[in-house]
RNA sequence: GCUCCCAUCGUCUAGCGGUCUAGGACGGGGCCCUCUCAAGGCUCAAACACGGGUUCGAUUCCCGUUGGGAGCGCCA
C-alpha cells in the first residue's frame, strides 16, 4: 500500500478558524495514525481576499496547537503555471473547450431559463464551436460527459455522487487566464501525491466536479472524506459575530492547546465513551470510520471543563510559564516569581477554568496594595471582629516559622482566646483583609502563600479600616 | 427554487435487529465534605422528531413527512 498523505489547505482570509483547526487536526491525526505525512498548502489564489498576515496567523495557530506538518507550506498562487499547463493540455485533448459567453449573457440566459421554470446549467453554446486562441476574451470549460459516473465512496458519508447532468460544463479557467479553485485543487492534490482528502462537508457538493476533472486527466482520484461542519448555538451556522471562532481568541482567553485539541477532536468523532485524549491518543486512535455524519455544535461548557482538567494536570513549572504572561498583563507589571506564587497557582488550578481567571485570582498576591471590595468589607470587616483580628495579627507577627501548620495553630489559639469563636467567623474577615474579596483558597494556605510581612500588614490595615469607619459612624 | 446531506438526553456522543426498563461525558438539580470559592464523592431529572412499511422482533433496515444544514460564482 502506498504512503498515506493528507493535506490541510486553508485559504488565508482571516485567523485560524475553529472549523479549519478541526479539519487540520483530523488530517494530522489521520496521517500520524497511519505513519503518513501532512502537507500544508495555502490556497491563496483569491488575491482579493488573501493576506500574508493571515497566512502567518494560520501557521502560528497550527504550531500552537501542536499540529506539525511535514511538507509545505506551499502556496497555490505559486503554482499558477502548472495549473495553466494542465488546462492547456485539457483543451488540447478536447476535454475542455474555450467559451466566449460573457457573464452578462450567461446571467441573462440563466434568468430566462429559471423564469421559464427550468433548471440552469451551462447550455453548451460554445461546446462544439471548437474555438481557438484567437476567439477573443474567453473562459475555458470542462466538457462533462452526460453519462459520466461521478460517484465516490466517501470516508465519512459512504456512497456519494451526483448525476453528471446536474453539473453542467463548469468553467475551469477565468477570462483573465487564471485557473479556478476546482482545477487548482485537483492539480495540486495530484502533484503532491495526496492519498486522502479530508475536508469540511461544505466541499461535498464540489466533489463530483473534481472527480470529473480527475477523469478528464485520466487518473484515479484520491480517497475523499468529508467531515460535518461545526455549527453555533442553536444549530445555526457559526457566525463570527456571535460565536468565538478564532483559535487565537481562545489562546488569548487563557485556554490550553491540549484542551482545544481535545475539544475539537471530540466534535464529530468519538472513541467509545472516552472523553479525554492526549495528543498521543489522538494520533494513535483517530479513525475516519468513527466520524459522525451530522454537524456538531461547539459547546463552551465542555471546553471549559476540559481546560480545567488540563490546568489541573500541568506540571508546576509549566503552569507558571503559562500563567505568567497573563498575570503580568493583569497587573500591568513585571511579576517576580516566588515560592508563594507557585504555591498559590497550585491551589488556584482547582478553581480556574482559564489562565485569565487564574491570573485574576492570583492578582492579590503580586500587587503591593490591594483594593478591598466595599461590599465584602461591609459584611465581614465589622467592629465586632476587630479584637480577634488584632490578636491574630499579633499571633501571626510573632510566628517564627511561617508555615501553614503554624498559621493554623496561631488561628486556633486566637479562636480559643476569643470565647471559642468559630473559624468561619474569623476566616472570612481575614480573607477579605488579605485578598480584598470573599473568595480564595483555604485561608491558612493563602496566608502562607502571601508571606509573613504582607499578611500581617494587610490584616493591620484592615483593622485600622474597621476602626475608622466605626468612628465615622458614631459621629 | 433546484441538487445533495443530516436527524439518540439542553450539548457532545455510545448503540452497527433481540444484550435498551437506551450507556457515558459536559451542563442542570439534590446530598455529603467544608473557613469562602472550588475540587472531589454520591445521587436525581433528562433523548431514540413524526408516520408508514420490512421483520417473530426495530433506536438500529426501507419509504415518506417535518425540521436542520451545505452547495448552486469567471470565490476558495
Amino acid at each position: 500500500m502506498s504512503e498515506i498523505r493528507t493535506r490541510f489547505a486553508p485559504s488565508p482570509t482571516g485567523f485560524l478558524h475553529l472549523g479549519s483547526a478541526r479539519t487540520a487536526l483530523f488530517n494530522w491525526a489521520y496521517a500520524r495514525r497511519h505513519g503518513g505525512k501532512l502537507i500544508l498548502r495555502i490556497e491563496d489564489t483569491d488575491r482579493l481576499r488573501s493576506r500574508r498576515e493571515s497566512e502567518e496567523a494560520i501557521n502560528d495557530g497550527l504550531r500552537w496547537l501542536g499540529i506539525e506538518w511535514d511538507e509545505g507550506p506551499f502556496r497555490q498562487s505559486e503554482r499558477a503555471e502548472r495549473h495553466a499547463e494542465v488546462i492547456a493540455s485539457l483543451v488540447a485533448s478536447r476535454q475542455a473547450y474555450r467559451c466566449r459567453c460573457t457573464q452578462e449573457e450567461l446571467e441573462e440566459r440563466k434568468q430566462r431559463t429559471i423564469a421559464a421554470g427550468g433548471k440552469w446549467t451551462y447550455d453548451g453554446r460554445c461546446r462544439d464551436l471548437d474555438l481557438g486562441e484567437e476567439c477573443g476574451p474567453h473562459t475555458v470549460r470542462l466538457r462533462i460527459r452526460e453519462g459520466a459516473d461521478l460517484s465516490w465512496n466517501d470516508g465519512v458519508f459512504g456512497h456519494s455522487g451526483q448525476d453528471a447532468r446536474e453539473i453542467g460544463d463548469m468553467i475551469i479557467r477565468r477570462s483573465d487566464g487564471n485557473a479556478l479553485f476546482n482545477v487548482a485543487v485537483v492539480v495540486d492534490d495530484l502533484d503532491m501525491g495526496i492519498s486522502h482528502v479530508i475536508r469540511g462537508a461544505d466541499h461535498h457538493p464540489n466533489t463530483p466536479f473534481q472527480i470529473a476533472i480527475y477523469q478528464a486527466l485520466n487518473v484515479e482520484p484520491p480517497q475523499f472524506a468529508h467531515v460535518p461542519l461545526i455549527v453555533g448555538t442553536g444549530g445555526k451556522k457559526l457566525s463570527k459575530r456571535r460565536d468565538p471562532v478564532s483559535i487565537q481568541h481562545f489562546r488569548a482567553e487563557g485556554y490550553l492547546p491540549q484542551a482545544v485539541c481535545n475539544w475539537l477532536i471530540r466534535l464529530g468523532w468519538s472513541h467509545g465513551d472516552q472523553e479525554v485524549f492526549s495528543a498521543e491518543e489522538i494520533t494513535s486512535l483517530f479513525d475516519l470510520e468513527a466520524v459522525n455524519r451530522s454537524s456538531a455544535q461547539a459547546d463552551p461548557g465542555k471546553f471549559q471543563w476540559l481546560n480545567q482538567h488540563y490546568l489541573k494536570q500541568l506540571p508546576g513549572n509549566q503552569l507558571l510559564r503559562e500563567v505568567l504572561p497573563f498575570l503580568e498583563a493583569e497587573v500591568d507589571a513585571k511579576v517576580e516569581v516566588t515560592p508563594g506564587l507557585e504555591r498559590l497557582l497550585d491551589l488556584l488550578r482547582e478553581r480556574s477554568k482559564t489562565l485569565v481567571e487564574m491570573a485574576q485570582q492570583a492578582r492579590f498576591l503580586v500587587v503591593d496594595a490591594i483594593e478591598i471590595d466595599e461590599k465584602a468589607a461591609r459584611k465581614h470587616l465589622k467592629p465586632a471582629i476587630a479584637p480577634a483580628l488584632s490578636s491574630l495579627a499579633e499571633a501571626l507577627d510573632e510566628l517564627g516559622d511561617w508555615s501553614e501548620s503554624e498559621i493554623e495553630a496561631a488561628f486556633e489559639r486566637v479562636l480559643a482566646a476569643h470565647g471559642d469563636l468559630k473559624i468561619g467567623k474569623l476566616a472570612q474577615p481575614v480573607r477579605v483583609a488579605i485578598t480584598g474579596g470573599t473568595i480564595s483558597p483555604g485561608i491558612f494556605e493563602t496566608l502562607a502563600a502571601l508571606g509573613h510581612e504582607k499578611a500581617v500588614r494587610r490584616i493591620r490595615a484592615a483593622i485600622r479600616g474597621v476602626e475608622s469607619t466605626a468612628e465615622s459612624r458614631t459621629d
